[in-house]
DNA sequence: GAGCACTGC
C-alpha cells in the first residue's frame, strides 16, 4: 500500500536493531522454545548457548568478587550456571545459593537442575520458597527466593553457609531484589571470600558494576571488584520502524497500523500493546468497523488483559486456521507475564500504565507515562520469537532516544514500612544511609518511619520496640495488617482477623466477566456477602460461605468467585495459623460473630487512615483534610454513607480512591490509638 | 461509576 510506507522511517544505521534487537528473553515464559527436546539431557546441556562461556565464568569467579553475567533466560544460565561451579568444587567453599524473583520459577530450576544430574530434588540440588522446602544435609545447589534469603540474614547476617550467591533476574528490579543486592553489599565488604553472581539484562550491567565497587587498599588497591561477561542469546533480528510525526491518537493510529499491516505483509501474527483495559476495547471496537467494511474477513482480533478471566485469555494462544492472521491488542501483560505463540509484528504505542506511590497523601497514583527503553525494547522483542519480526513504534525515533533507560525500580515507586521494618530488624539503624541500589526518595523513607512509629513498632529514637516491633518485623505482611493480628490476639478475635489478612494477600476473589449480561449478574450475586460493615467484612462472609459450601468450583461458579484465588487464601489461612500459633504465641480465638470486635481490630491496624463524612456529603480524610471517595469497586459504594470508615488503600485516579473500607465508631480511635488521636482531633 | 502488571516472607 502506497500510503504505508511514508509514514514510517527506518533509521539508517542498523545500530538500533543491534541494541534494540530484543536480546531479552521474557523471564517467566509460559511456552519455551526447545529445538533440543528429543536429545539426551547430556547433549542438551552442550549445546546451550551458554556452554562455550563456562571456563570464562569459572575464570572470572576465581579473579573476581562479583561477576555479573548479561544474557537472556533462554541461554541456559540459570540452569547450567549452578552446575559448572558445582562441578569445579566450589560447593566445597559452602553452599551455592540462587535466589529468584518468584515461587514457580525456583521451584522448576531445582527439578530441572536435580534432573540434568539424575538425582532427585533435595539431594544435591534442592529449593526453598515460602510453606515449602526440599532440602537435605547433602543439599549443596540451594534455588530460593529473594524473600527467603532475606529471612535468612535475620538468622546468619554474614550468610556464612554460603560461598557463593547468584542473584538471577536481577535486572527486575523488584522491591526484594534491591534489599537483597543492598544487604549483599554490605556482606562481601566484610566478607572477601563471598562471591556474588548477578544475572542482569544488557542495559542494567553497568549501572550493577558501578553499584558494586568500592575503594580497597593495599596491593588490591586498584582490582576491580566486579566484571562484565556477556552471553551471546538466539533471539531473531527485529526490525524496528518508527513514525515520521508524532500521532495525537495512538490508539487509532494502532488500528490503522493493524490494516495497513494486514494489508500489506506477509503472514504473522500481530501483537500490540496499550495501556489499558479500555483502549484495548476501544481499538477491538475501531477495528470492527474495518473489519465490517471488508467483504471477506480474514482477521481474527483477541483483547488481552489481567481482568478478563482465565478462560477468555487462553483464546490468545490458539493458532488461527490457515489463511487468517492473528491480532491481539494488549495490555502490558503481554510485555512479561505471558508470551503469545506465532508473533511477528509488534505496535508498540509507546505509553505504560504504572503505579506510583506518593508519600504526601500516602496514596498509590494510576499513572500514564511513556514506556522506558528495556520496555521499548522488551516489547520489540516479542516480535522475534519465531523468525526474524518487523516492531513499529508509534512515536519518532527522536522520542525513542530520548526515553529513560528503564523505569525506575519498584523500590523508588512504593510505600516502604516493611522494608524499613526488615533493615530495622537487620540492625541497620539509619535506614537513610543506607546503601539501596537505587536510594527511594527520602520521603518516602520518612513517611514510612512515621506510620511504624504511630503503629508504636518504632520509638522516638527509631528503635524496634519489643514486644510489638520485633513481632511486625518477622510476620510477613505489611505493617499495619500485623499489628491487626497482633491485637486481636488480645482482644480474642485473631481467627477472624487471619481469614481477613489471608483474604486480602490474594488477588481479587471476585470475578468480573467481559459480557455485560454477565457483569450484572455477577454483581448481583456480590450483594449476597455484602454487609454494612464494609468490605473486610464482606471477605470474611465469603470465606465462610465457602467452607461452608464445601469450598466448591460449583459454589464459585454460582457466585461470581474466583475459585483458584480462594482456595489459595484457604492454604495462606491454614499456614498463617500455624505460624501465628507455634512461632509467635498469638492466642487464636474465634469472637464467634460478635463483628464489632473484628472492626475494632481492623481499626487497631488501620487508625491512620480514617476519612469522616464532612457535612457537604463527601468524606475527607481526617488527618489532612483531603477530600476522598469511596472506591466503586466497594461494597459501601450503594449503600447509605456512614459517619467514620477506615481504609486500607488509597488509589489516585480520576478521584482520589478508599478501597478496602471499614464502618467505624469514632470513639474506637481515642480508646485503640489514645497516643495518635488526642479527644479534640476527632472531628464531629 | 472504575479496574497496568506482577511477586514475595
Amino acid at each position: 500500500m502506497a500510503t504505508f510506507k511514508p509514514k514510517f522511517i527506518k533509521p539508517e544505521t542498523d545500530d538500533a536493531i543491534a541494541d534494540g534487537g530484543g536480546n531479552q528473553e521474557p523471564q517467566n515464559s509460559a511456552f519455551v522454545f526447545n529445538a533440543n527436546h528429543n536429545l539426551g539431557l547430556v547433549e542438551q546441556r552442550e549445546r546451550l548457548p551458554i556452554r562455550k562461556y563456562r571456563d570464562q565464568i569459572l575464570y572470572c569467579l576465581e579473579n573476581f568478587q562479583v561477576v555479573i553475567l548479561v544474557g537472556e533466560t533462554g541461554s541456559g544460565k540459570s540452569t547450567q550456571v549452578p552446575q559448572y561451579l558445582y562441578e569445579w568444587g566450589w560447593h566445597s567453599k559452602g553452599m551455592i545459593g540462587i535466589t529468584e524473583p518468584r515461587r514457580v520459577s525456583t521451584v522448576t530450576l531445582a527439578n530441572r537442575v536435580a534432573q540434568e544430574r539424575g538425582e532427585l530434588v533435595g539431594d544435591t540440588v534442592g529449593y526453598v520458597v515460602r510453606f515449602l522446602e526440599r532440602t537435605s544435609n547433602d543439599t549443596h545447589i540451594k534455588f530460593m527466593t529473594e524473600g527467603i534469603l532475606l529471612r535468612e540474614l535475620l538468622a546468619d547476617p554474614l550468610l556464612t553457609q554460603y560461598g557463593v550467591i547468584i542473584v538471577d533476574e536481577a535486572h527486575e528490579r523488584n522491591m526484594l531484589t534491591d534489599m537483597v543486592l543492598g544487604l549483599l553489599k554490605k556482606i562481601l565488604r566484610k566478607r572477601s571470600n563471598l562471591k556474588l553472581i548477578i544475572s542482569s539484562a544488557t542495559i542494567d550491567a553497568s549501572f550493577f558494576s558501578e553499584f558494586f565497587s568500592w575503594p580497597r587498599s593495599g596491593a588490591e588497591a586498584n582490582q576491580l571488584i566486579s566484571v562484565k561477561l556477556s552471553i551471546e542469546g538466539r533471539m531473531h533480528a527485529v526490525s524496528h520502524f518508527y513514525l515520521n510525526e508524532p500521532c495525537a491518537d495512538y490508539v487509532r493510529e494502532t488500528v490503522e497500523t493493524v490494516w495497513k499491516l494486514h494489508q500489506k505483509e506477509p503472514p504473522g501474527d500481530i501483537l500490540a500493546f496499550l495501556t489499558g483495559q479500555e483502549e484495548v476495547l476501544e481499538a477491538m471496537d475501531l477495528l470492527r468497523e474495518y473489519i465490517a467494511s471488508q467483504e471477506t474477513t480474514n482477521l481474527k482480533v483477541l483483547p488481552m488483559y489481567g481482568s478478563m478471566t482465565s478462560n477468555d485469555q487462553l483464546a490468545v494462544f490458539f493458532t488461527p486456521p490457515k489463511g487468517v492472521r492473528k491480532v491481539v491488542l494488549a495490555t502490558n501483560i503481554a510485555e512479561t507475564s505471558i508470551t503469545i505463540p506465532g508473533i511477528v509484528y509488534v505496535i508498540d504505542c509507546g505509553y505504560v500504565k504504572v503505579k506510583w506511590y506518593n508519600p504526601t497523601t500516602c496514596s498509590d497514583s494510576l499513572v500514564v507515562v511513556p514506556v522506558s527503553k528495556a520496555s521499548a525494547i522488551q516489547r520489540a522483542g516479542r516480535a522475534g520469537r519465531v523468525r526474524p519480526g518487523k516492531v513499529y513504534r508509534l512515536y519518532t525515533k527522536q522520542d525513542y532516544d530520548a526515553l529513560a533507560p528503564r523505569q525506575p525500580p519498584e523500590l523508588r515507586r512504593s510505600e516502604m514500612s516493611g522494608a524499613v521494618l526488615q533493615l530495622k530488624a537487620l540492625g541497620i539503624g539509619n535506614v537513610l544511609r543506607f546503601d539501596f541500589p537505587s536510594p527511594p526518595p527520602a520521603q518516602n523513607l520518612l513517611s514510612a518511619l512515621e506510620t511504624l512509629y504511630a503503629l508504636d513498632a518504632i520509638d522516638e529514637q527509631g528503635e524496634l520496640t519489643r514486644p510489638v516491633g520485633f513481632l511486625l518485623a518477622e510476620l510477613p505482611f505489611s505493617a499495619m495488617l500485623s499489628k491487626m493480628l497482633y491485637v486481636s490476639g488480645q482482644m480474642g478475635c485473631a481467627e477472624e482477623i487471619i481469614t481477613i489478612i489471608a483474604m486480602l494477600q490474594v488477588q481479587s476473589v471476585f470475578s468480573r466477566p467481559a459480557s455485560a449480561a454477565a457483569q450484572q449478574s455477577g454483581r448481583i450475586a456480590h450483594r449476597h456477602f455484602e454487609v454494612a460493615e464494609g468490605d473486610l467484612i464482606t471477605l470474611l462472609n465469603i470465606h465462610s460461605a465457602f467452607v461452608e459450601e464445601g469450598m466448591t468450583k460449583e459454589f464459585c461458579g454460582q457466585y461470581y468467585l474466583i475459585y483458584r484465588n480462594l482456595k489459595r487464601a484457604c492454604e495462606l489461612r491454614e499456614q498463617l495459623l500455624n505460624l501465628a500459633r507455634k512461632k509467635y504465641g498469638i492466642a487464636i480465638f474465634s469472637c464467634k460473630g460478635d463483628v464489632e470486635m473484628v472492626c475494632k481490630c481492623i481499626t487497631a491496624g488501620f487508625f491512620t487512615q480514617v476519612a469522616y463524612l464532612h457535612h457537604s456529603g463527601v468524606y475527607r480524610q481526617i488527618s489532612s483534610g483531603t477530600e476522598l471517595a469511596i472506591h466503586p469497586n466497594s461494597t459501601l459504594y450503594t449503600l447509605p454513607q456512614a459517619q467514620y470508615v477506615v481504609y486500607g488503600e488509597l488509589l489516585q485516579t480520576t478521584k482520589l480512591f478508599m478501597n478496602h473500607v471499614t464502618v467505624i465508631k469514632k470513639e474506637w480511635l481515642t480508646e485503640l490509638a489514645p497516643h495518635y488521636y488526642q479527644q479534640t482531633t476527632v472531628r464531629d
